[in-house]
DNA sequence: CCAAGCAGTCTGGTCACAAGACCGATACTG
DNA sequence: CAGTATCGGTCTTGTGACCAGACTGCTTGG
């Protein structure tokens, strides 16, 4: 969070988590990570960040050991760590939270354990099986009403249909 | 999260709640008010931030519905709304993530369920009762080795001690 | 009335971000 | 092999956010 003052501060963690996933786009980039997606040029499409920022982004991300960077052919394949995997339920948290409490006019996309095919609570708790689920095992769906205006990248397509998490998209 | 692009977006919640809470500084506010901080300049003295900048986020939040603020003699209060204790979850999280999976040179701050006497799981579940509590129900005691370095303002000072979350600090 | 304390607002300089041009390395194509 | 497309960046320029600290305006106590 290199903005002058870095959350230098007392005994918390919460400043040290938010100098690594706090800055702009940050967790955008690490939702999208979640959802399997692992190019560049596709997370640059889906979530209209400037090249420069996203490079950085990118950079941060691997020099604390949230994603792994590494060439396959010609592309660069972004993965997540288990480290970057464990910021899932905050995610979600976080996601879930919004659609509790703020105003919006689109409908939520579901998030659904797998093994138990039981959609996922607001803590992010299996409802059946009373566990929080590993990303890997979540599957996401589509929002039940589509919005009418819907973004057009090869990612939003992919997630148009259910899709096990952490599985290559597009 | 008014920098140009505000993450208007597809479906996302993630985006939305961003736009709210994503904000440097955003988070750290909220916490101190979840440790029972209410005033502006008890917040500006524990968090070294600009005044400004905290008007503007105090601002931010009431608006988005996450604190009220009400005057109270020569003092303006600033308290947590069911919205914003809401995110103490996901607050939460974030600070045992960071604890878990980034090096740092401090000991971790401790919480506990009151009701069961029992410390809080990574997740910010109760480990005896198995359900996640509300803020209200959360204490707080500082870490077990003291840092060498302390910050020295009241909201510090008051937080060397074990202290019920939501409870008027200093 | 005066002084003090609190909660802001204002100002000037610095730094981050947005948008888009440009660059280099790696394949594919003829 | 040269030419070209693709991918993953870097560079540049303008704009807006943030920092530090001075200043203001309201409220209360003496």
């Amino acid at each position: 969070m290199a903005l002058g003052n870095d959350y230098r501060e007392q005994n918390c963690f919460l400043a040290r988590a938010l100098e690594v996933v706090g800055e702009r786009w940050t967790l955008m980039i690490l939702r999208d990570c979640c959802y399997g997606v692992r190019h560049f040029s596709d997370l640059l499409a889906h979530l209209d960040i400037s090249r420069a920022v996203l490079a950085e982004r990118l950079d941060t991300l691997v020099d604390n050991g949230l994603l792994t960077r590494s060439r396959t052919g010609r592309q660069v394949e972004y993965q997540l760590t288990v480290a970057g995997k464990a910021l899932w339920p905050t995610i979600f948290g976080l996601m879930s939270w919004g659609q509790k409490y703020l105003p919006a006019d689109h409908p939520p996309r579901r998030f659904r354990h797998v093994t138990c095919a039981a959609d996922l609570d607001d803590s992010g708790r299996c409802p059946d099986c009373g566990r929080v689920p590993e990303v890997a095992d979540v599957e996401t769906r589509p929002a039940v009403r589509r919005r009418a205006i819907d973004r057009d990248d090869p990612v939003a397509k992919a997630l148009r249909e259910p899709h096990r998490m952490l599985t290559p998209v597009p």
